[in-house]
DNA sequence: GCATTAACCACAG
DNA sequence: CTGTGGTTAATGC
């Protein structure tokens, strides 16, 4: 809340905002001074709370999304239901695929932890990708990395069996907070279909492992106790 | 056949 | 929302 008001003041105060933000992306490190300036005046920064949706799939977007600080999940209504594409925690940008080519958003992400995101108008980011080659190769290095990502669940997600999904899920959680223990900031619903498979199964084998004393559970609490068997386990099933 | 795996259903906290 | 147990369908040995 502080932290916004200062914003806004430093703002109407005329201050270089972007410049001195502290959690540049990558490819805002490759615009110079003048650019910076004209991201200033063409982005905006949002606080949102664990469960706001950040932008709904289907709706208008123009906007790109840079994710400063939190933890973000992708989701995309399947025809049967909802799934859970990927969990990313910052720094990440949101929409980039999107929108180039289209206005609709074709997923929809929401916060799962407190996050704080900018929203870069649409028509100055694609003029930077244009205009700064520097910028635009790390735009496209972004994408491939979503890619490449993208790809690997998939092979994952279609080949594993539901230990090593679950396995592979938790060690994605140990990743993102960087400790061996953690909240999970999913509910066992949730965690089943970011896993592909059923909040039930997802219990079963959650007790299953801590009674094999490789993690330990205590509802959303987790603290990981074997990670080797656990990277075992997610790469064997 | 028999065992394993995972989905589905139901019911209790 | 969770945890558990029972049932069932599919698959492999």
């Amino acid at each position: 809340m502080i932290h916004i008001t200062l914003y806004i003041m430093e703002k109407e105060l005329g201050f270089d905002v972007c410049k001195r933000c502290g959690i540049k992306s990558m490819a805002a490190r490759m615009l110079n001074d003048n650019e910076l300036e004209q991201l200033s005046d063409s982005c905006a920064e949002v606080d949102f709370k664990k469960g706001d949706i950040i932008i709904k799939q289907g709706a208008l977007s123009s906007n790109v999304i840079y994710v400063k600080t939190g933890l973000v999940k992708f989701h995309l209504n399947g025809p049967i239901k909802e799934q859970i594409i990927r969990i990313d925690r910052a720094p990440v940008f949101i929409g980039l695929p999107m929108t180039f080519n289209d206005k609709i958003n074709y997923y929809s992400a929401t916060a799962i932890e407190p996050t704080r995101v900018c929203f870069i108008d649409i028509n100055i980011f694609k003029r930077f990708v244009l205009q700064n080659g520097d910028f635009a190769f790390q735009i496209i290095v972004d994408l491939c990395k979503n890619e490449y990502s993208s790809m690997n669940k998939c092979v994952n997600r279609t080949q594993k069996n539901i230990n090593g999904r679950i396995a592979d899920a938790l060690l994605h959680f140990n990743d993102i907070y960087d400790k061996k223990e953690f909240v999970l900031p999913l509910s066992r619903q949730e965690l089943g279909n970011y896993t592909d498979t059923s909040r039930e199964n997802v219990s079963r084998i959650l007790t299953e492992l801590h009674h094999d004393q490789i993690i330990k559970v205590s509802n959303k609490r987790i603290k990981i106790l074997n990670e080797e068997m656990l990277i075992l386990i997610g790469k064997n099933g």
